[in-house]
DNA sequence: GTAACTAGTAACTAAAAAGTGCCTAATTTT
DNA sequence: AAAATTAGGCACTTTTTAGTTACTAGTTAC
């Protein structure tokens, strides 16, 4: 393996399970926090922001804010994110087929 | 997201950096520990032979045991792990064109 | 006679990740 | 007037993960 192998920097971007699972959410369409807390079981608050803090900061999510009370923000997918569809699409049937043979 | 959720199904077996660089590597052939080892930067003879064996206990990869002196180990991939292919092609895919990009 | 080779393991320590509880803001609902 | 609502931030503690060093075995090469 070198710093350029292709599948290291991909894992690099997506190296932890909430993001992953916070990508299979937001490919559905832009979500807010609260569904994506409630969504995705066992995240914490902390956790979450974090997580997406930092998918923004890598360009693979956008945030938006609608000035109002209480809060409202949302994030969707950023066409980086989107590209990243295909990954998450062979994660998702290798699933099935796998729940399937158990 | 459940629990029978597929995605979810697969980062659980494939949840760290060193698991999918070791598929990574075993998707070319067989390789022996020390391969491994020089092959995948940073790792440590602890985190590479944990992974391994996690891997193994999970079904993706096979691991044999050549009776000689020096010790010799080869890990090669299982059905299952092979059924793996298409998520690490997929990130691959999506490294080399985010590689390019920036 | 000792160093090198391979594929690890065990014990201990350090560092990173994650959990917990408490706090905020402006408006609506009870 | 108090409570709920939303999207987090902050400080502190626990848990998990990973690094470090030293050790093993049987044979060959020096």
């Amino acid at each position: 393996m070198q710093t350029h192998c292709p599948v290291h920097t991909t894992i690099n971007l997506i190296d932890s399970k909430w993001k992953i699972l916070i990508l299979r959410d937001i490919l559905q369409g832009p979500q807010r926090f609260g569904v994506l807390k409630r969504s995705i079981t066992g995240v914490s608050s902390k956790m979450l922001s974090q997580s997406l803090r930092e998918m923004e900061k890598d360009g693979l999510i956008n945030r938006t804010v609608f000035s109002e009370m209480p809060p409202h923000v949302e994030y969707s997918l950023s066409e980086l994110g989107n590209s990243m569809r295909p990954i998450i699409m062979a994660m998702e049937s290798w699933g099935l087929q796998y729940l399937d043979k158990v």
